[in-house]
DNA sequence: GCCAACGTTGGC
DNA sequence: GCCAACGTTGGC
């Protein structure tokens, strides 16, 4: 089992969305790194945590679980999507989702928070310049994350 | 809205 | 294979 940290704007896609409906496809990722990590890595049971981006209050919000294990994602064939790639063919499909579900809603713990905490200083998501919408979280940190609750 | 950082694209 | 140009991300 391992843990994650999954990105989401809260405009597109807030864990209240989540929490209603109790699980969705993560589709959309467009990023090979992040393909990668659902693709090889992600497994059914996986704790994740729920970060808004680009937002007024950046930090994360809650907590869910992988649910569905990585397969071809249905967008990149939607020509009315706008995560639609021609490039892409349902023979050779080049984009992956796994299913998320919801566990809860946590406080928010800030972008500022988290960078406040010296056991927290090695994550992905407070690299400089880190865009990564999927990163793995150390069983350490999510422990220490988990106690901030 | 700004802009630094990053990933991708495409000409050569 | 290099790298400039471009588009996107995301905090501020």
């Amino acid at each position: 089992m391992r843990y994650w940290l999954i990105k989401s704007e809260p405009d597109a896609y807030s864990i209240d969305n989540l929490a209603k409906d109790r699980a969705t496809a993560w589709t959309g990722v467009r990023n090979y790194q992040a393909r990668n990590f659902m693709r090889d890595q992600m497994s059914i049971g996986d704790r994740v945590f729920y970060y808004h981006s680009n937002c007024d209050d950046p930090g994360i919000v809650g907590m869910a679980e992988v649910c569905k294990r990585a397969y071809p994602d249905a967008t990149q064939f939607d020509n009315k999507s706008k995560y639609f790639d021609p490039k892409s063919s349902a023979d050779n499909p080049r984009w992956l989702n796994v299913d998320v579900k919801f566990v809860k809603k946590t406080r928010l713990v800030s972008l500022a928070e988290l960078r406040r905490h010296k056991p927290l200083k090695s994550m992905r998501i407070l690299a400089r310049g880190n865009r990564l919408s999927i990163t793995p979280v150390d069983p350490a940190e999510w422990e220490f994350i988990a106690g901030l609750f």
